[in-house]
DNA sequence: TCAACTTTAACTATTATAGTAATCATTTTC
DNA sequence: GAAAATGATTACTATAATAGTTAAAGTTGA
């Protein structure tokens, strides 16, 4: 082999980086799509898609040649986020807490500046509302964002906050820029961050940021959400702030050493 | 190349074959494990697990060289499964039917005899209890399990039961296996499967089974669930039994076409 | 019906991988 | 605490797999 990479497969790599370009906004393909986004051949490109669509991870329109993820796909997806054991530790905090407390929790981890969410517990008699499984574009109108935002170093969260456009998803949405970075920088020193129906109206929230348990870098957070027909911010920040903050403390050691965002 | 295969990518196929190892009950791996299942030596697992590895799918420890899903691997996960986007309507069809009539949902695909749920909605003020995200040996315990059983042809189904383990999760759970033919026969012609406290005490469930619009064969169940101081089975039969059949077919209808379970 | 485009097939030069053997690292056993 | 056993990693080539060119076969839209 050429250089040092003895010991990585690069077919392997390519095949991953087809299931890779799937999510909510490409949930579907075709192979010239593809082979441009890998910068392969049209003949490779059609080799791996055809090695997919033959062990059951895509599907192929035979007409329209459109390539979606199948279920076989969903299998393996379902299974790795069962095996990824933290989850089953952080899921027995979390749902500790929630039975304790009957109170909505989200933890989050970022993932390349995207909050994937790894668990849920909606409050008994909640009004339902749900984070979509991951979202892009939230950093900024999320307490989850805001807290994970707090946890950077100054300068990356400036950094981050001057790369990002602060859509408004209700009226109550942070769209100034130096605004959300006093609000952040409050929130690093209070250890939480607040949401006041800026991501949905009627809904509360207040979160905590995540820790990396050895580098100690900011990883995700976790949050609890509420109604604005049972509670105020001021309210949350007394009955909640010490509760928010003891369990993104607990999560955190719990966390698995989650790499640096470095490659690929 | 060899035969027939030229275009197929082993090397993609083995490194998902090691991703497809993990599940809940596999959570972690090491390599001789690995190259025991796919029949590998070490060498190759080694490069295989590698490449993983520095792709960010999976962790090593590397103290302990224990093998696990990573975080980059989750996000590929969560993406993937928002990208299925038949998921989308099916979401759309049972986020109506849940506000119309505040029912807790389930809608599950078989895969080699495993039910993955690909969707849940829960009655708001239901008593809480979830089903894992895909479970195995449900087939006889749950309202979907059931109701997928009775969409087999009778030959398979009766084959299905003849090798399967009739666990019992609560005292209600039916271990007789000539009384399970005979209820999945009874839901056969009713078109519609029900369960009583059969999986979990407190719960009841009514569920029909799903078809491939373009098959006609049974690829899985949706179900509605109850609490028993709620409802009685008589009771859902009567309210629900027209509803649960309506679903299943508007859900059959958006299905995409599911391969049939053969290869591999 | 044709032109533009996409997908698939045939075909080899190239290169990635399999697998052996040797080395290194960590446990286990005595 | 040395020896043995087990497991992971590296070096090294023959061999098998892939890249990519070229061409053919489908599709789509005018």
């Amino acid at each position: 082999m050429s250089k040092g990479k003895y010991y990585f497969s690069k077919s392997l790599e390519k095949g991953l980086r087809i299931l890779s370009l799937f999510d909510g906004e490409t949930p579907v393909v075709n192979q010239s799509m593809v082979a441009k986004k890998l910068g392969l051949n049209m003949t490779s490109t059609y080799r791996y898609i055809n090695t997919l669509v033959e062990m059951g991870y895509l599907d192929k329109n035979p007409r329209t040649k459109e390539i979606r993820p199948a279920i076989q796909c969903l299998l393996m997806c379902v299974n790795l986020m069962q095996a990824t054991d933290n989850l089953k530790i952080i899921r027995q905090v979390v749902d500790d807490i929630h039975s304790g407390h009957n109170i909505s929790i989200d933890v989050a981890i970022a993932v390349e500046d995207t909050l994937v969410r790894i668990y849920h517990r909606e409050a008994e008699e909640a009004l339902t509302y749900s984070l979509p499984e991951s979202s892009r574009n939230c950093l900024h109108n999320t307490a989850l964002g805001k807290a994970y935002l707090a946890s950077l170093p100054d300068e990356v969260m400036v950094d981050k906050i001057k790369s990002m456009a602060l859509v408004a998803k209700t009226e109550k949405t942070i769209v100034d820029k130096e605004i959300l970075k006093e609000e952040i920088r409050w929130a690093r020193d209070r250890g939480f961050a607040l949401q006041e129906e800026e991501y949905l109206p009627g809904v509360l929230a207040i979160s905590a940021p995540l820790y990396d348990p050895v580098t100690a870098r900011g990883v995700g957070a976790v949050s609890f959400d509420f109604s604005v027909l049972e509670h105020s911010t001021k309210s949350i920040q007394q009955q909640y702030g010490g509760l928010i903050a003891a369990t993104a403390e607990t999560i955190s050691k719990l966390l698995p050493p989650i790499p640096v965002p470095a490659q690929q």
